[in-house]
DNA sequence: ATGAAAGCGCTAACAG
DNA sequence: CTGTTAGCGCTTTCAT
């Protein structure tokens, strides 16, 4: 068995109150004292255990963090983000995979919750109402990242989607191209179906190109649905000359594919992707990518948690971060 | 404030004890009071405070995880893979970054220690004296994943890496290469500098081939590592004609690198990695490599963790997972 | 089958 | 500056 708070007391010969200021760095402490104390806890070997201290304090100095698959190269990434401010901070995280699970996302927010976690980090794709109703039920601060919620009254950090899409699109557009294919990420969920698909209507729209259905379709993030989804695109009569995908990996599809198929990159047909992951620079020709700052989604929206949970003053709720569109190899 | 197990004990009429047993599911209840226990549970919206079952119980079902990169894709695929185990065994993970700095690991150590983890599952580079005190200081279980401890004291799952790479250079000594190059990873690790490096030169050593200096190197795992080892490699007089790389990104750094400088892979220069990661069929040529059951290290770590903490006998405290090794088109 | 009561190890007033 | 004293919410004997 390990020391307690009432060991070092009685080694020192002080009491459980004046371990405890010098342990919390409290500077109501004579220097002796501290220096008695410090000892104590050195010879014993003392570590005070957060568990005990969590249950007094009602702080954890845990936030729980939930994410589809942590083993996604974008959600590592923005999990990396997260934790690194989360240390920073003084805090550890309880990490969950979800699985875009609506069952497990809830039940996963129950489990964290009962663990006493003093904010939580959500990541996930649809955000409906019973989602909301957790979330306000929850005594503790809740910030979405990389996830919007259509009634703005969760916290979040994102990027404008829309916004992001509409310029590739119209960058596309202006190039010449008329026929543009997007392979969207699965359109159940609003950020896809709704907003990512506006910004490629309005784009196509605002340059005089009508919107074709056999042009768009949908894939689940893999290689293998990206690649899937261009030899759908590339096998009907009315081939598109460039290609929107949705994520890195599944661009990396459609690259191989349409190489496969004797088709030349950009020549033939301009890819462009949306996650900007490291994965961007190892393929050839390197892809074109909206450059969303995924390590930065993360940080950010830790250190908003982190005022959240401090009860700092927010300027706003919703923090939308900015973008860039890196142009490179796999475009004209 | 939340409905503790009095307010329920109470609203229920009967004692806390009971309402306990029924929320740990203790057969020892009359159904009749177990359904008034659960209507009240039900009417409160009572939810069990893990930290304080913690406090009372010593058990967190909560196990440490110390990583040195989350957003890796070999890490991040080795976390998935020790998240689901622990899901599966009612176990949540709190995830620490430790960029394999020995300070941070050994603090990481202690604070989870403090956080009354139920168990530990280590990933890190070398393992010196420090840890293995620490470790064996820590009252609860310690199982490495990856992760090589020469004085087997320690619990761990691995491949038999340096079998792995004897039978990669033996394979391509035997087609015919007489140089070989090997881009090694960090070697201050022993599982490098000492394993591997090891693996290498039996198999040179059995093909009657000489060791040579300027055919060894080591980079950082990343993409831009690889890449300045191959420019190294493939700017000297005596070329190899096949390249061994320790890591997925190096490895296709190796490749663009090649291909950059107007050789074919494999034609001119064969290459063979050694994760196995998603990335091995992103790449063109797809990417020869050791195939590592990473996911499975990690669940199988897990796994081991879960029957160390509940005290069931385990057969042998390191166990070494089968590889294969997957040959793809950047090898004839 | 159920209840009473004693902690688990610590923090946080409140005194002094 | 230091000590005393209640709890925090739950598990766990030990009785009954």
């Amino acid at each position: 068995m390990s020391a307690t708070i009432y060991d070092v007391a009685r080694e020192a010969g002080v009491s459980m109150a004046t371990v405890s200021r010098v342990v919390n760095g409290n500077p109501n402490v004579k220097p002796t004292t501290r220096k008695k104390v410090s000892e104590a806890i050195k010879r014993l070997g003392y570590r005070p255990n957060a568990v005990a201290r969590g249950l007094a304090s009602k702080k954890t100095t845990t936030v729980g963090v939930i994410i589809p698959d942590i083993s996604s190269v974008y959600f590592s990434e923005l999990a990396r983000g997260i934790e690194d401010i989360a240390t920073m901070y003084k805090y550890n995280i309880i990490l969950c995979n979800s699985d875009q699970n609506k069952d497990k996302e809830i039940h996963l927010i129950q489990t964290l919750l009962g663990k006493q976690v003093d904010g939580i980090v959500f990541m996930g794709g649809k955000i409906d109402q019973e989602h909301i109703e957790e979330f306000k039920q929850a005594n503790v601060p809740i910030v979405l990242a990389s996830t919007v919620d259509e009634q703005h009254e969760i916290p979040s950090v994102n990027i404008d989607y829309e916004q992001a899409v509409f310029e590739v699109i119209s960058k596309l557009a202006e190039s010449g191209n008329e026929r543009i294919g997007f392979i969207n990420g699965p359109t159940d969920i609003p950020l896809n179906g709704k907003h990512k698909l506006n910004g490629y209507k309005r784009a196509l729209e605002a340059h005089g190109l009508t919107f074709n259905e056999a042009l768009v379709t949908e894939g689940d993030y893999s290689y293998e649905s990206g690649k899937e989804a261009a030899a759908q695109f590339l096998n009907q009569d009315i081939k598109p000359t460039a290609i929107f995908v949705d994520s890195d990996e599944m661009a990396i599809g459609v690259i191989n594919e349409a190489q496969d198929e004797g088709l030349k990159v950009p020549e033939d047909v301009e890819v462009v992707s949306s996650e900007n992951t490291r994965l961007v620079q190892m393929v050839r020709p390197t892809l074109s990518s909206i450059a969303e700052p995924t390590y930065d989604i993360g940080a950010v929206a830790m250190r908003l948690l982190t005022k959240l949970m401090n009860n700092e003053k927010v300027d706003s709720i919703t923090v939308q971060l900015p973008h860039r569109i890196d142009w490179r190899n796999s475009t004209k």
